[in-house]
DNA sequence: TTGTCATTACGAACTGTATCGTAAATTGCT
DNA sequence: AGCAATTTACGATACAGTTCGTAATGACAA
């Protein structure tokens, strides 16, 4: 197992955001695409950020040039996955079916959504 | 409105779990119940961790008797709400229908809670 | 009343996160 | 070669959350 998990930050989960987005990125490239949603973001601030992230294992990089390229080590179903299991255990008391309804009920799915929810109960039901 | 909301945190959670199903309690049986799921937990830590959250407006509490008496004053739906929503923009670019798939996929729900489900679906297709 | 015990109050220390200024290194241009 | 611009590296600071030791307070029994 190659499993040693770190919880993102709310920091870093902006990053990774732009980083399983885009694949392959430098920290200008994520800086930029920050900036688009958020007013006050310091280039430098990224950089920490990043170069903590990769000493965490969440990121790796090619540091063969000057400009590094970086790139998601974590994987985006593997992080909701992390974050998803443990809201159900710390507020919904384990019951994930109580999170789907939560979430169902708040936000108003498009149509194609429902049918595909709907695809995956139907399979889920013949179990 | 008398909204201005505080994101718990990790730890805050944990005493919101204890009084939402407790309703009041004290410092103690806070205390006590957390003990079991978890070791190395001292109790002036909870304590100070409660008067924080009263500081915030998390709790409310009865201090008319020496041993003062607690209660969440934020109810557990909206506390879901708030950590569903942003959970929704954060990790799954605003999908709602995509961290259902998640929670579904992964956790397996017991027939009932399936049929819930299903409910709330019919429900939200009609319309 | 006095001593014991549970509880609250308070402050200090530690950790992790976020932010930024500045220096060092590298690249490209002239 | 020398200069400007970009990037990385590093360290300092601020702040929030957590944990705990210790003092102050109040209740109660002997």
């Amino acid at each position: 197992m190659t499993n040693k998990q770190f919880k993102p930050t709310e920091g870093e989960l902006e990053i990774l955001q732009v980083l399983w987005s885009m694949g392959k990125a430098t920290v200008r490239d994520v800086h930029e695409t920050i900036l688009k949603t958020k007013e006050e973001a310091g280039y430098t601030t990224t950089l920490k950020l990043m170069q903590i992230m990769f000493e965490k294992g969440l990121v790796k990089r090619d540091d063969s040039a000057k400009t590094h390229i970086y790139q998601a080590n974590v994987s985006r179903e593997k992080t909701q996955n992390q974050f998803v299991g443990k809201m159900i255990t710390t507020l919904f008391g384990g019951s994930s079916s109580q999170l789907v309804m939560q979430a169902l009920g708040n936000q108003t799915p498009s149509k194609e959504e429902l049918d595909e929810i709907q695809h995956l109960l139907d399979n889920l039901k013949n179990q």
